[in-house]
This record gives C-alpha cells, sequence and structure tokens, in this order.
DNA sequence: CCCGGCATTGTACACTTGTACAACAAGCTA
DNA sequence: TAGCTTGTTGTACAAGTGTACAATGCCGGG
C-alpha cells in the first residue's frame, strides 16, 4: 500500500518526515474504519493493523500506544469536521442568514452524517467521560463548535439590526448545538425514526423561531 | 447486605421467587456502580462481583452472561428515569403548561442529572450502536419519550385552542427531545461550559419560542 | 437428625488484550 | 561494498477477560 522506504531522512528533529506522517495517516484511517465497523471493544490493535496491512508491532513504532493512536483518530475526525463546516459556510456567501443556514445543513449533509462517521462519533463521546486527553480534545472542539455558532447567529442578529448580550448569545450558543448533537445522537442511533432530511427541517425550524429570524 | 436463604421455594415457574429478584437487583445497583465510576471499559465481571460483595461466579447463576446483565442494567435505569419523569409531572397538578415546564425541569433535577448517572447513560448509548439487545431497549424508551413528549406538548396547544397535525407533533416531540438529550449530553461531558441551572433555562426559553407559548 | 436442593465460593480454562523486543530487510552515505 | 539508520515483521509475554464447574456451606422438610 505504501512503498516502505522513506524517500528523505529527517532535515530537523521535530519534524519526523513526511512518509511518516503519511503513515501515521494510514494508522487513523485504519483505526476510524474499525471504530465504525465493529465499535470500541472490537477495535483492537490487531484489527487495526490487519486493516492497515502490517504487522501489529508496528503500531508502537508510529504512536506511543494504542491510546495515543485512538486520541489521534480523534483529533483527525474533529478537524475534518470543522473543515467540512467552514467550507460550506464559506461558500455560502456574504448573506448571514444563507451562511447560518449552511452551517445547519452541512451538520445533515456528507460527509457529516455517513452512518459509519456516527458511530464512530458515538464511541469517541463515550470515551470523553473516562479519558482525560480525549476530554480535552473535545472540550477544544466543543469551544470551537460554540464560537462558530454564536458568530453565525450574531452575524445574523446584526444584519436585522438587533443587538443581543454576550451571555445570551452563549446561551444561544449552547442551546443550538445541544439540539443539532441531540439530533445528530438519534440519528445516530436509530435511523428508523426520522431521516436526514426531517432532521435539517426541525433543525430549521426551531432555530429560526429561537432567534427570530426566518433562515432561507 | 443481603440474608442469603431464599424465604420461600419458588410457587410458579416463571415467577423465581422474591429474593431471586432481589439478588439480580443488587448485580444491577452493582453494575451502574461500576460504569459510573470505571466507564464501560472497566466494568469487569470481577470488580461488578466484587462491589456486590459475592465471587464473581456468581453472576452466571442469575443472568445468562455480563452481556445480559448490562442490559437489564439499561432496562432498569430507563425505567427509574420513566418513573420520575411520571411523578414530577404528575406533582404538577393538571394544568397543561405547568405540566410541560415540570417534565423539562425535572430533566435536569436528580436523579436525572447526577453526573454519576450521566456517565452511565453515555455509556450505553455507546453501546446502542453495537448491541442488537440494547439498541432494541433503546427504541423502546426513545418511542416511549417521545410519545410523552408529543402528549405534553399537544395538550397545551388544546388548552390554547390551537390545533397541531400529528405529524408536525411527531417532529416537535423528536425536536425537543432532541434538545434535550444534546443539553444532557454536553453537561455529562464536561460540565464546566454551562450548569444545570443554565441548561433548564435554555431548554425552556427554546421550547416555549418554538410552540409559541409562554411556559411558566 | 439427616438429607436433598439450593446459593455461593474459588478456581481453572481458553482466549484476547496491549506492548516489548530480537531479528530481518532495505535504502542511503561514505 | 561496508556500515548505519530506519522501517517492518513475527512472536513472546504478562495481564486480564468472560465463563464453566467441582466443591462447599447452609437451609427447610421429612
Amino acid at each position: 500500500m505504501h512503498t516502505p522506504g522513506p524517500s528523505l531522512p529527517p532535515e530537523t528533529p521535530d519534524s519526523g518526515g513526511d512518509s511518516r506522517d503519511a503513515r501515521r495517516a494510514d494508522f487513523v484511517a485504519a483505526t476510524l474504519a474499525c471504530l465504525a465497523e465493529y465499535g470500541y471493544q472490537g477495535t483492537t490493535v490487531r484489527r487495526i493493523a490487519e486493516r492497515a496491512g502490517v504487522a501489529p508491532g508496528l503500531l508502537t513504532h508510529y504512536f506511543s500506544g494504542k491510546d495515543a493512536l485512538v486520541a489521534a483518530a480523534y483529533r483527525t475526525l474533529g478537524g475534518r469536521f470543522s473543515r467540512h463546516f467552514d467550507e460550506q459556510i464559506a461558500a455560502a456567501g456574504k448573506d448571514p442568514k444563507a451562511r447560518l443556514a449552511a452551517f445547519i445543513r452541512a451538520s445533515f449533509r456528507s460527509p457529516n452524517l455517513d452512518p459509519d462517521l456516527l458511530k464512530v462519533w458515538v464511541n469517541f463521546w463515550s470515551l470523553i467521560v473516562n479519558d482525560p486527553e480525549i476530554r480535552r480534545i473535545h472540550a477544544e472542539n466543543y469551544a470551537d463548535y460554540r464560537t462558530r455558532v454564536a458568530g453565525l447567529v450574531e452575524a445574523v442578529m446584526a444584519s436585522e439590526d438587533r443587538q443581543v448580550a454576550r451571555r445570551d448569545l452563549e446561551m444561544l450558543a449552547i442551546g443550538i448545538s445541544a439540539l443539532l448533537d441531540g439530533l445528530w445522537l438519534e440519528l445516530c442511533l436509530d435511523q428508523s425514526v426520522f431521516d436526514t432530511a426531517s432532521g435539517e427541517q426541525i433543525a430549521l425550524e426551531m432555530i429560526a423561531t429561537r432567534i427570530g429570524v426566518p433562515i432561507p
């Protein structure tokens, strides 16, 4: 799957080389695939290695251990989501309402709502509770998320000549992200009750009425 | 902790006796305690037995295996929550708005928001994804939950002489339960961002504006 | 009083887990 | 080509997993 040899020797001590990062990315990809298919319980070092097409022992050569690999996978997935949101918002142009709508819709469209990714995400949620490192990453992700939501809402309000107190904006952001998380969660646990299109509509309506501004 | 001997021999084949149920309840309690303290990973048969003050081998005498015990624990916890909701709603009297408010408030008050119980709940969420039996139980719980929410909202609307289509009511119930679940989730993952009082307020405001009726 | 049937114990078993490590392969420098 | 570094393998190891089971204790009914 990969040419084994490194093309260049490490130049600086910390930038461990490009091929090394690519190999680490392979491990992360294999880990996410295993989490999606087998859950955290079934995501063993051996299965990850098998998925990556390498020997189990190689893991400790690229990561300090399984925990570090899982944390890296969580970081990667969070970054991927974040980038997806940024892209969709940017693609919506400059109108604040369109940007908020694009963000909400992005929460229910690929690659975010790939059922496999949802399963992975729920697994990470359960890890947050007990693993301090994963919790630290979550705290960052969640803070970024709330900041993003608050910014989008603030822009919409400003465009309507309405001022919102900072604290109200924060509460609003918590409520909106909770709604999206909750819809996401249930959609992940059981996709037979409602589908992504319904989830999108529910979120749009609830958020629009809450901030008192119709969203296109 | 328990008198070991059975007080009465089994009368009928299926009602296996009272003491037997009590013993099973002990196991369930120990399992929930372990889930809260160590997470699912750390909830081993040996630790459960230690918590219950019995030998590990006794588990298979009361349950077909660890999976069955965990499923029983999930069922127990869901039932406990459900009962808590019923009580709080009933205690609120007959006014539909007061009843809805009581339900929302109950979501953020003891025993529901005991941090330990939240940790347990998140662990179960991650199990739903991969365990069919747990998923089945969740489907029941979630259906009951939505029915309850829909009923409360419908009563409020009726008291305001407003009719809501069945499908709109269902979507409303999904949105409200998603909001509550999302707030619950974040409150569980990281209690430093907002507290239960804020969560309660956010939920009340968001739901009240959504259904267009102020909630006391 | 003894005895049959439970509840309960402690342990053994087969298996899986994450990690460590000696050995081999392969390319670059000199 | 020799030597060195690095990637990679396969396996071994200790620890821990859920479960099965013979043995023990203890009670109530005859």
